[in-house]
DNA sequence: CAATATACGGAGGCATCCTCCGTTTTCAAG
DNA sequence: CTTGAAAACGGAGGATGCCTCCGTATATTG
């Protein structure tokens, strides 16, 4: 509508948003979905209420901080869209899903929180390409009569980051993850 | 050793223990596994002091009240050992799972804390009965030839949990829980 | 250089965690 | 029944975390 000539942005208050997703990429990287956000603004030497104001709730944070994983899940879905066997792409997919997080462990809770919670609510244009992006592995799949009906995508991501989160961390965490994931898309062929 | 003489526990401590009990599956039944601690005690009507002298850890007080939980599902994985096809004995006793957890949603995480933390450390007797029983379920699997190998009772009860756990609780959330699963139960087949 | 919209910081109120220790209760020996 | 020590109790208290509120500071614009 009327579109009301506004101010420009602050330059403080972008560079602060700036220093907030790094310490928050940081921190809760290491402590997971309950991290304290109060180390957050610490960490990005900032005060607590500026963290507030930028991202009044900490799943509004967590979203923010992985908008970029996202995109790059993104990308390789519908990279893998090309390829001929719909069954190894969408493994391949969850491979690459489980070799982003292993390094970011704590991430893992927030991940699945970020998936659901948005894809529930459906107004988050990023997860919706996601999503869109992850059907379409799982249309060409049935179309072609290899994937069984029934499994969305929610289903496809929700079953990826319960697994990756349920595992233990250690040595043989991404090698039971993986095992994990292969049973369960074996169980995805018609 | 030398097993010293000793007094015998006091009426008191036991009468506690069980409201604390009492009060502790109240609580995180609703609250989930991170309810407050601090509630439990309320309600068991004794102070927060006692609470840590029975359960120094959340996980302690987590263990205790689940271990009837558990025996009734070890007697139901004992159950269905005789069954014919190991397969679908092993999608029953999942079935069963769910819907004893979805009566308290709550302790859902508690649930999963439960059964990684224990396995890993293998002291318990309880969850080592009941992972046994889930093997035996399996090892009857494998040796007919119906199950796929290199699959284990962890794996199992983690995935369960794990799916429970991530779904969103809702009205459809059972039918959603047993969709993934059957998905997953699919792919154990060899 | 104002004027003002915008953003900042952090104190403060409340909740939870867990420890520590002075007080109370129970048990059992005499 | 006493009585004293072992066992258990309760809750204050210090630490940390959550989030709100508002007085202060500063960037932008005319």
């Amino acid at each position: 509508m009327a579109e009301v000539r506004k101010r420009k942005p602050r330059a403080d208050a972008q560079k602060n948003r700036e220093l907030l997703l790094e310490a928050a990429k940081e921190i809760l990287g290491r402590g997971g979905p309950n991290a304290s956000l109060d180390a957050v603004a610490r960490r990005a030497g900032v005060g607590i209420g500026t963290l507030y104001r930028h991202f009044p709730t900490r799943e509004e944070l967590f979203m923010a901080v992985f908008s970029r994983e996202l995109d790059q899940l993104i990308v390789t879905a519908e990279d893998l869209v090309e390829r001929d066997d719909p069954l190894e792409a969408i493994r391949s997919w969850l491979h690459a899903n489980v070799d982003l997080v292993e390094t970011k462990r704590g991430m893992l809770g927030a991940m699945s929180l970020v998936v659901t919670e948005d894809l529930k609510q459906g107004y988050t244009e990023r997860s919706s390409l996601l999503r869109a992006a992850v059907d379409r592995l799982l249309d060409k799949g049935r179309s072609i009569g290899e994937i069984r009906e029934g499994v969305s995508a929610e289903d496809l991501m929700q079953t990826l980051y319960a697994i990756c989160y349920a595992r233990q961390p250690g040595p043989d965490w991404r090698e039971n993850v993986l095992r994990i994931l292969d049973i369960f898309v074996d169980g995805l062929k018609k």
